[in-house]
DNA sequence: CCAATACATGAACATAGGCTCAGGTATTTG
DNA sequence: CAAATACCTGAGCCTATGTTCATGTATTGG
């Protein structure tokens, strides 16, 4: 196991340096002197949209249905009760966001997820929202 | 122009049993004959708003913050270069999804995070988008 | 009490995103 | 070849959402 949650901040070298005049409570800061940098935008945008591809209902339920087996698309669209056009485009997105990959069948398609990840987070969701 | 979209259009709830074969790949299914069943749409939903949440990010970059010691608002919004306002409505859609909790200190509200989740979240993120 | 600070909130505007529709490509089949 | 199947993709419509602007609430200070 042996997580390794480094508690520091990756990506320093941000500057808030606009010509806006500073406010008063800057003075009340609880936590030491040290840079406390955010994320920067680039890489925050990168992470946005990767969980953006998660922010979908019939995305997470292809997910659902692929952590089970792999399947093809017009089965993943029966079973979603979505249109096979609908899935092609949200298996468009999931591929964009490495989550799932593909192999080529005859003139079938059949999708499987990446990698373990996706199933992390699925399950680190799932035990947020059930507390 | 107006089509037929009477009805909202967006949960069709096609309860597609065994008896209604509409495809022909149908037959091809790998996995046994056994009911896969996606995720059900209420909770699918419940976690893409979840999601979305963290699909933004601004928000990310607060998490980012928060994730090095708790700050009140004024101090978030400074370091990040976008107005009060803003970093308000987001944290409020960071309390509602009880990534983050607060507390008053004379006129000041200090935000931190609310629990380990979003670490290990964020933490399996960057993994998959470092590879 | 009144002004200023710190934060929250509703409305409005601009952009992003998901779905349908209408094709388009590739492979199998008659 | 031509039709059918399985899948992909661009355009357009409609909704969702992030920001700014203006205002409201709570606390501190003169």
């Amino acid at each position: 196991m042996a997580r390794q949650t480094s508690s520091r901040t990756v990506l320093p070298t941000r500057r808030v340096s606009s010509g806006e005049a500073e406010a008063v409570c800057s003075e009340h800061h609880s936590g030491s002197g040290a840079a406390v940098e955010p994320l920067e935008l680039p890489e925050s945008q990168r992470m946005a949209e990767f969980f953006s591809v998660l922010a979908d209902p019939t995305r997470l339920r292809l997910i659902s249905l692929l952590a089970g087996s792999e399947f093809c698309v017009c089965d993943l669209a029966e079973r979603l009760g979505v249109s096979e056009s609908a899935v092609s485009h949200q298996l468009r997105a999931l591929r964009g966001a490495r989550l799932v990959r593909y192999r080529k069948e005859g003139r079938q398609v059949f999708y499987q997820l990446h990698d373990h990840h996706i199933v992390d987070l699925y399950g680190t969701v799932r035990e947020h929202l059930a507390e």
